[in-house]
RNA sequence: GCAUCGAUGGUCUAGUGGCAUGACUUUGGCCUUCCAAGCCAAUAGCCCGGGUUCAAUUCCCGGUCGAUGCACCA
C-alpha cells in the first residue's frame, strides 16, 4: 500500500537518494534521456542482467557475445536503420513546431505516406493546415531525422559510424562466424547485453525513455520448416495472460491460456514464439515484476514490422505510464540475414545435410567457350551464364542479356544428362528475437517491490525486492555496539563475505534505525547479535517482508543465508 | 521542439530586493537489551548564464533539468 503522493515521485526519491539511479553529470546540469546507476542500481541491475544470463546463456545455451556499440555505416545500411529508422519531419513556418510529415499527409488521406521522398511529401503538404496552429503549411521543407546517433571513425571524416540502435545487428553481422562455432547446426542462439543509443527527439518519463539503454537481445536461428521448440515441453501447460489481436480488436480481457492451446489455436505463430513468451513470463516474475501487473500483447497487423511473422510485447503496468512495453518478441522470419546476404555479399545461410544423399537427373548445357568466347567477347560471360540457365529447343536457343536478344545454334553448345549428387541444402535460418529493455526492467521492479506501511506512527518503507536482485543481500547488527557484540557481528559479516554474500556491517544508531536503512534499499536479511549470542552463540535472523525473527546458530549464518538467497529455503520453513 | 508551471542543505519545506527558516537524514559524543526513542554538537542549501540595482536566492531575459498538454516515440 502506498500511503501518501504519486508513486513515481516516491520511489524516484528513493532511488536518486539511496544512490540506485542518480541524474547523470549532475554538476554540469543533467542531460535529458541519459541517467546514471549510482552504488546500489548499478549492482542491482548487474544481478538483472546476471539472472538473464541464467536463463538464456545457462538454461537455454545460447552463448554471449560482445560487439562494438559503434558500428560502420555499412551494417546500418544493411539493417535498414540508415534509411528507415528515420522519421519525414518537417518544421511549421508559423508556430515553428516539429510535425511527422508523413503523419500530416495520412490524417489528409494520403495512404501509406510513409513511403513517399521528402520533394514529394513537401509537395502534397503545401496547401494542409498545420495540425498544431491551423497555418497553411505552404512552401516547407521536409527533412528526414534519423534517430541514430552519428560519429566519425578516425580522423577527419573518412568513415561515417553509427552508435548502434540495438544490439542485434552485431549478433547478424557475425552469423558466419557464430554457424561456425556451432558446428553447422541449427538451431542455435547468441545473445548480447549492452547499451543502445537512440536519439530520441523528446525523451520524457525519466529511465522509461532514454537515449542510451541497455538492451539483452536473444537471436535465435531456426530452419524456417522447424519450428518446433526442442524444450517447448517445460511450458506446454504454462498459463499466463495473452491480449492477441482478437481479443483487442473485441476489447475483450486477456485470454489465459496455455501454450499448448496457444499454439495449436493458432494464436501464437509456433512453438518458439509461444516458447519464450512464456519464458519471459516466468523471468520478468522471477525479477521481481508482479504477475498481476504483466501481460502479453500481440502487435496488430498494421503496427508489425511487414516482414515479422508473428510479434508480441511484454507490457508491465506502471501506476505512472500505463502499459509499458518492457519486452519484444518476433519471429522476423528471414528478413535480416537476406538483408545482410544482400549487402555483404556472404551467403547467411546453412548448409544442411540430407539424411541420405539424393541424386538428381539433371540436364546441362556445357556451352563451346573455344567459340562463344572469340565471336561475343565482352558479353561472353553473361551469355554463357544465361545458356546455362536456359532451356534449349531443337536447333538451338535464344537467351537475351542486358535486354538484347542473342540465337546460340546448337552447335555452340553440348547438352548432358548426367545424375548430380546433392547431399544438402543451403538454408538461411529464420530468426526469433527476444528483446529486453532492462532499464524498463529495472523501473518496473522498482514501482512494484517498493512499498509503505505504517509502523507505529511512523511510515516505513521497504523495497520487497527478490533476495537474488537485492543490490546488498545481507545486514549484520550488534545490538549494541560494546560487549564484545560488534566483535562478534563483524565476524559473522567476514564469514559471509567469504561466502561471496555482499553483507553489510552497521552499528550507527538504534537498532530500529538501522533496520529501516536495510528495509529501504530492500536487503532482504538482516542478523543481529545479542546478549543470547554470548550465552549460546545463536543470532536472530530478521526477514525484510514479514519482520519476524527466528534464532539460528551462528555458525549456520552463512550457509542459512545462501540458501534463503538462492531460494532454495523459505523464511517461514526456518521457525520450527 | 512548442506552450504552461516549477526548481531553496542528502530529503521535505518556510521565506525574502539587504546575516536564508524548521523538520527529517547523515557524522561524532552521551544514553539505550530488537524495529526511525531521548539529549548535546557538527556537516550541509537559494539550478546555470546574462541584465536591472548600491545590493538579486528574490525582479527581467536566456539556458538546463523536471512535471503537464501538444507533438514525437517500442
Amino acid at each position: 500500500m502506498i500511503l501518501m503522493g504519486d508513486i513515481y515521485e516516491s520511489v524516484m526519491e528513493l532511488a536518486k537518494r539511496r544512490g540506485f539511479v542518480w541524474p547523470t553529470s549532475e554538476c554540469y546540469g543533467a542531460v535529458a534521456g541519459f541517467i546514471d546507476y549510482g552504488p546500489l542500481g548499478a549492482m542491482m541491475k548487474r544481478k538483472v542482467e546476471d539472472l538473464w544470463r541464467d536463463f538464456y546463456v545457462i538454461r537455454e545455451g545460447y552463448y554471449e557475445i560482445e560487439c562494438p556499440t559503434v558500428g560502420a555505416e555499412a551494417i546500418y545500411i544493411a539493417s535498414g536503420h540508415v534509411k528507415g529508422f528515420a522519421d519525414k519531419m518537417c518544421q511549421c513556418p508559423h508556430c515553428r513546431e516539429y510535425l511527422r510529415a508523413d503523419h500530416i499527409a495520412e490524417a489528409h488521406g494520403k495512404a501509406n505516406a510513409a513511403v513517399l521522398s521528402a520533394p514529394e511529401l513537401s509537395a502534397f503538404l503545401r496547401l494542409l493546415p498545420c495540425p498544431a496552429c491551423e497555418g497553411e503549411l505552404g512552401d516547407i521543407e521536409v527533412f528526414d531525422f534519423n534517430l541514430m546517433f552519428e560519429t566519425q571513425i578516425g580522423p577527419g571524416s573518412q568513415r561515417k559510424g553509427y552508435l548502434r540502435p540495438e544490439t542485434a545487428q552485431g549478433i547478424f553481422a557475425d552469423f558466419n562466424r557464430l554457424v561456425r562455432f556451432y558446428r553447422n547446426k541449427l538451431p542455435f542462439g547468441a545473445v548480447q547485453i549492452g547499451k543502445s543509443y537512440r536519439n530520441e527527439i523528446s525523451p520524457r518519463q525519466g529511465m522509461i525513455r532514454l537515449r542510451e539503454f541497455t538492451q539483452a537481445e536473444a537471436e535465435i536461428f531456426v530452419h524456417p520448416e522447424h519450428k518446433e521448440h526442442p524444450n517447448f515441453a517445460l511450458y506446454t501447460d504454462y498459463e499466463m495472460p495473452l491480449l492477441g489481436i482478437v481479443q483487442q480488436q473485441t476489447s475483450a480481457p486477456p485470454l489465459r491460456i496455455s501454450m499448448k492451446n496457444a499454439v495449436s489455436r493458432g494464436l501464437v505463430a509456433n512453438e518458439y514464439v509461444a516458447y519464450y513468451l512464456a519464458l519471459t513470463h516466468e523471468l520478468l516474475v522471477c525479477a521481481g515484476v508482479r504477475e498481476e501487473k504483466l501481460r502479453f500483447r500481440q502487435h496488430l497487423p498494421d503496427e508489425r514490422a511487414h516482414y515479422a511473422e508473428d510479434c508480441w510485447d511484454a507490457e508491465i503496468f506502471s501506476e505512472r505510464f500505463g502499459w509499458v512495453e518492457t519486452v519484444g518478441i518476433a519471429d522476423r522470419t528471414d528478413y535480416d540475414l537476406r538483408a545482410h546476404a544482400a549487402h555483404s555479399g556472404d551467403s547467411f545461410t546453412v548448409f544442411i545435410p540430407f539424411d541420405t544423399v539424393r541424386y538428381e537427373r539433371k540436364r546441362r548445357i556445357i556451352p563451346d567457350m573455344g567459340v562463344l568466347g572469340p565471336r561475343y567477347r565482352g558479353k561472353a560471360k553473361q551469355i554463357s551464364e544465361a545458356l546455362a540457365a536456359a532451356d534449349p529447343g531443337e536447333d538451338g536457343v535464344e537467351i537475351s542479356v542486358d535486354g538484347e536478344r542473342f540465337f546460340i545454334a546448337r552447335d555452340l553448345y553440348r547438352e548432358v544428362e548426367e545424375d548430380v549428387e546433392i547431399r544438402g541444402i543451403d538454408v538461411r535460418p529464420h530468426v526469433i528475437e527476444p528483446s529486453y529493455g532492462i532499464d524498463r526492467m529495472m523501473y518496473a521492479i522498482f514501482e512494484h517491490r517498493y512499498d509503505e506501511e505504517m509502523v507505529e506512527g511512523e511510515i516505513r518503507k521497504v523495497l520487497r525486492l527478490p533476495p537474488r536482485i537485492a543490490p546488498v543481500q545481507a545486514a549484520v547488527f550488534p545490538l549494541m555496539n560494546r560487549d564484545g557484540l560488534d566483535e562478534i557481528a563483524l565476524s559473522i559479516t567476514q564469514s559471509l563475505v567469504e561466502q561471496g554474500i555482499l553483507a553489510q556491517y552497521d552499528d550507527s544508531g538504534a537498532i530500529g534505525r538501522r533496520y529501516r536503512r536495510q528495509d529501504e534499499i530492500g536487503t532482504p536479511f538482516a542478523i543481529t547479535v545479542d546478549y543470547d549470542t554470548l550465552e549460546d552463540s545463536t543470532v536472530t535472523i530478521r526477514d525484510r517482508d514479514s519482520m519476524n525473527q527466528v534464532r539460528i546458530a551462528k555458525n549456520d549464518v552463512p550457509e542459512t543465508l545462501r540458501l534463503l538467497i538462492n531460494g532454495t529455503l523459505n523464511f517461514d520453513l526456518l521457525k520450527k
